[in-house]
DNA sequence: TAGATTGTTAATCGATTAACAATC
DNA sequence: TAGATTGTTAATCGATTAACAATC
């Protein structure tokens, strides 16, 4: 399968392997089946091998998956060692909580600083990141390349820290903003975490909508 | 459609239509056809009219949607004057981050407390609310009844919080940790964040994988 | 009346599940 | 060899899109 043709989907369950088959690592378990890895992250045998045969064939037939090699692909997959640097966009209470509880340096991600409107801030510096003003932002990023831009808050206009992130030639935005960002083109690629959403359509479950079990 | 049929797919673009209205309402616009609400949110008139209709008929034929009175359905559904009540396990950033930035209080959550095991910070309060011990947290639950059990860090055994809420008689999970919960029956329903699976799957599309546009 | 737009049914598309030959 | 388990193909299921009668 071409690399262009995997759906969201599939790419979003590659990191729930990974965490999984790190589990099963830690336990000292060496092989594992589709089936035991469906018992271990909750989905269904037949879609596991689904998913990681779009990849490539990495587990031995009659045997199972060997859960170093089949770590060390996901890991190649998802571009886990490719050094990727980011900025971060709001270096209020959400960005601070981003950067103290996400795991950017266990994986090598280099985030390299904040961006903010607020003076008793701008010029701080958060977890060893300085907080420059949001003015500075497109000058830095035509300086030094950005992978991924972080937008924690609602900056002034969404629509212009868009299209600062996509002239200066960010590859994606993991968008914490209310709102759907426009992109022109194929880049960047954008990852919407919607807390909004995500907490509403459990109060609607909670109200009493929704399939059960 | 019965209550229980609708899809979870239909729940979770809810939020997103109210977002929507909610800005349409702000700008003074008082009527929406589907095709507008569709440039607005980014999906088709098609998705939005059957996702609509699945909870009841909201619209009238050659004219549209009146927006407050869509709302108003939508605020219904999503229960969103139920006036939940919540807690938050881990007052460490994140759970700090999200008192401060999550709009609970513009919608009438009530976030009664926090839990956590640091010392340092249990007998203090954030942004009001009192930090407890975690261990006083199922006692807590049975003198008084929560809705929400929001996880933001995993504080001793998730499996553990897990069924400390589930006995509780709390009704929903949001769970911002990296773990599968395990819930045994129909209660709690579980909407999961999970930043990692989030962000990762960022990282694989900038690696080169998934379909673009 | 003519144009617009809903709610709903039918057609299409894509994702998941089941089945099985290959093979360790 | 017999049992286990993969990768893949076919069958099923569900979601989205298109079409259209009803009607404002």
């Amino acid at each position: 399968m071409r690399k262009s043709e995997i759906s969201s989907l599939v790419i979003h369950r590659m990191p729930r392997y990974y965490r999984c088959l790190e589990r099963l690592r830690n336990k000292g378990i060496d092989r594992i089946s589709s089936r035991g890895l469906g018992i271990q992250s909750g989905l269904t045998p037949s879609v596991i091998r689904q998913d990681l045969s779009s990849f490539g064939e990495f587990g031995q037939q009659g045997i199972g998956y060997c859960v170093e090699d089949l770590l060390r692909e996901i890991v190649e997959i998802l571009g886990m060692n490719n050094g990727y640097t980011a900025v971060i966009v709001g270096a209020g209470k959400l960005g601070n909580g981003l950067m103290s509880s996400f795991p950017f340096e266990t994986y090598g991600i280099n985030v390299i600083s904040f961006y903010d409107t607020d003076p008793e801030i701008v010029g701080t510096t958060v977890f060893g990141a300085p907080v420059h003003h949001i003015s500075e932002l497109a000058a830095h990023l035509t300086e030094h390349p950005v992978d991924i831009g972080i937008l924690t808050e609602d900056l002034g206009s969404v629509d212009d820290l868009t299209k600062m992130f996509s002239e200066g030639g960010v590859k994606g935005i993991w968008n914490f903003t209310n709102t759907e960002l426009k992109i022109k083109g194929e880049e960047p690629v954008v990852e919407n975490v919607h807390l909004f959403d995500s907490f509403f359509s459990l109060c609607c479950s909670i109200n009493g909508y929704g399939r059960r079990c």
